[in-house]
DNA sequence: GTGGAACTTGACCGCTCGGTTAACTTTGGT
DNA sequence: ACCAAAGTTAACCGAGCGGTCAAGTTCCAC
């Protein structure tokens, strides 16, 4: 029976976890088998170090990111800039839901790795540089089809860094009530910057 | 004649400097002694360990860049919404000349630290929410100015999402050029939110 | 059934971490 | 000149870090 050890993916698992709450330097190996019920030596039978499980779980945690996030925000059930809307909308309910055990809020995944490993670890930043830059052809084809011709791409940055910034001021808040406050005017910059002159 | 020791002094620029390059767990104390050239006894003499030093650089950052960035980027030489594409074009230029020994981006010290340490520890959290409320003070009071009678708090902190979201692009990408460059869309963004009808 | 690879386990490694201690030197007030 | 307080120094913790290893167990192809 396909009854495969999950040992790997239950490591992958924690460790997205753990570093998504607490971030990767302030979780230790030790902390991840114990979470993930594996002793330390199975993780280092299927990872090179701790630096190669962060990979496997910032894969995972894209994965999770894109089925749970993205493709609900921009399906096209929506016209563009209400998917965008939409985009912020969830986003703020996932932090709501999926709080600390302290009640304090995560943040992006990616933007706390990012910001935390991008000056210490060239690979790492690399690697978190094209999930951006992923998460940013879903708001650039949003800004295609509401403005064909123009510069989404430009437009796209501009939104993800609005977005990026939101959610690390929710954090700093710890109110992610922040994030669907700004919705709206992401919505008008989006707007804005389609209609744009240049 | 008056030459106190300035052992504290070199204890909190160390600290803040490398805080801001490679983060709070990535460094320890030992490096912070080695780099003010302080044996590590003197640290606890001073304070009561690593987070209490980290408090007191994250201080002296706070002066640093209310002096160098916050106050030269809002003077009233120019008019408001000029004064927030000053404030972009600054915050360009200081990273650009700020980089690690690696050639890497630094990214907001205040932005570095609330992502990395807002989960983990409350009172962190709160002392760099006061700062984001202060830089947001200054961008409030550029936009009072430019349109009187508007709600500027709720514009203030659009621009900072923006502000932040921004830089920490600009280091995941490791090119400051984007900060620069998003400097037109947040004063369009400025404008945008003064003249709203809400 | 047997052999070999895949996997698991727990003991163990060197190292660095944040922090402590006690003896010593300097400093400033009286 | 004296003394206490302030500051400095180097040796020293226990703990936890990331990582290793060799012996065991499970599993599957043949």
């Amino acid at each position: 029976m396909g009854k495969e050890s999950d040992t790997r993916e239950r490591l992958i698992r924690a460790a997205m976890n753990l570093f998504h709450a607490r971030g990767y330097n302030a979780v230790g190996v030790n902390e991840i088998c114990e979470a993930a019920n594996v002793k330390k030596g199975s993780l280092y039978h299927f990872f090179a170090g701790k630096r190669d499980l962060a990979l496997a779980a910032i894969d995972a945690q894209w994965e999770f990111f894109r089925d749970e996030l993205l493709e609900p925000a921009f399906a096209t059930d929506l016209p563009p800039l209400e998917r965008i809307r939409r985009f912020f909308i969830m986003t703020c309910a996932y932090h709501d839901s999926a709080r600390n055990e302290n009640g304090q809020i995560k943040g992006c995944p990616f933007g706390n790795l990012a910001m935390e490993l991008s000056a210490n670890d060239e690979g790492l930043r690399v690697e978190l540089e094209k999930i951006f830059g992923r998460i940013g052809g879903y708001l650039e084809k949003a800004l295609a089809e509401y403005s064909p011709g123009h510069d989404a791409r430009t437009g796209a940055e501009q939104l993800l860094a609005y977005h990026q910034g939101t959610v690390l001021l929710a954090k700093t808040h710890n109110d992610q009530q922040l994030i669907e406050a700004m919705a709206g005017s992401a919505v008008e910059l989006a707007r804005l910057t389609a209609t744009a002159t240049t």
